[in-house]
DNA sequence: GATTGTATTGAACGTGCGTTCAGATACTCT
DNA sequence: AGAGTATCTGAACGCACGTTCAATACAATC
């Protein structure tokens, strides 16, 4: 046997990286061998290096693509015009987004000491940026006088901390819509930040 | 050879669970082998079977001594008559205990997938009965009408994820000190769960 | 100084790892 | 129909894994 009937690494590839992620996220990325990646996509484990040339930069592609994904979503976010409207617009946001992403949210807070030192600096420099908008959020609010952050380096660091915790309890169906939980949230951070 | 000179399993034991957290932490649990740990500590590999049955078991009590350790902690702790008081020293005493373990804290956030169900079950356990200090807390201060939670289940797992946080960025002669960390944490901490 | 108990070695077990590659089959294009 | 390309298999490489255990050297007791 060689070729499968159907093949094509349109299909294959995403099925390789979606099944990855789901492995990875699970038991962690030491944990699954290429094996095991290769048995969920069908597939024997040669094939995978078609489409990766390691199993670490199929992890560091994974992370990429999320945090390039975030940014992306962020960006496309309609702006508030008051920093008041742009906290809680981006307290919304970054509960749906990773609230949509659970495999990918907590394989980019765990398994980033699995990348090498030019990958880890990549992710990190992705994540550096994203916690910039927000704190430029909270500068523009401090400089007009309507927020009072002790510090907003740290509330920045704060807030997201707070935030990115929903993934560690929110359950589908659970006593709380998204909506709410956004809502909850949101009185929270903006108390929190108030003058 | 067999026996080395010196040895004693009042000191061995204790090098092996360093060891093990500290390589744990660094590295994920999957991702060190009993070999590692041994060649740390001095031993051979076989001899880390003298103080655990299995690796699981090793990790399931680096994670049982800290979940312990913690909750005696906090009770040791002088607690403040008014729900003011001891939700600032839950605060602060959070932020401390946690800077003073940081691999140990590092472990029970990241490693808990690696446990069997019951070894998994027993920890959570133990993360609820702390978890459940600080919102008892928040409850009395809410029927007492100095806390405006509006969901004191949520801003209990959103205070913990938020002081935990700290563990991710804080580095020690930086730019501030680790009273100047609490100080600027109980604020928003104060701030955001205000009437 | 002999005896008993404790701590450790070192080799071995079977298994699975990440990765490579020659060969084979399926698809695509002319 | 046939050539050329894309996709995958299956076996193999050397190495490391968690764990067990008989043999043995040291420590403690008398």
């Amino acid at each position: 046997m060689a070729r499968k009937t159907g093949s094509h690494s349109e299909i294959t590839g995403p099925r390789i990286r979606a099944a990855a992620l789901k492995l990875f996220a699970r038991h962690g990325f030491a944990a699954v061998s290429m094996r095991q990646i290769a048995a969920e996509v069908g597939v024997q484990a040669g094939a995978l290096y078609l489409y990766t040339p390691d199993k670490e930069t199929l992890l560091f592609d994974l992370l990429k693509e999320h945090m390039d994904e975030l940014i992306a979503a962020w960006e496309a976010e309609p702006q508030g015009k008051s920093p008041r409207e742009r906290l809680e617009a981006f307290v919304r946001f970054h509960i749906r987004f990773n609230l949509d992403r659970p495999d990918a949210v907590f394989l980019s807070y765990m398994e980033l000491r699995n990348l090498g030192p030019a990958n880890f600096a990549a992710i990190e420099a992705l994540r550096r940026d994203y916690e910039n908008r927000l704190e430029e959020i909270l500068d523009e609010g401090q400089a007009a006088g309507i927020f009072a952050a002790p510090d907003t380096k740290l509330a920045t660091l704060a807030i997201i901390a707070m935030l990115t915790g929903v993934n560690t309890w929110y359950r589908e169906g659970g006593r709380l819509s998204r909506d709410r939980v956004g809502a909850i949230y949101w009185d929270m951070v903006r108390k929190s930040v108030a003058a």
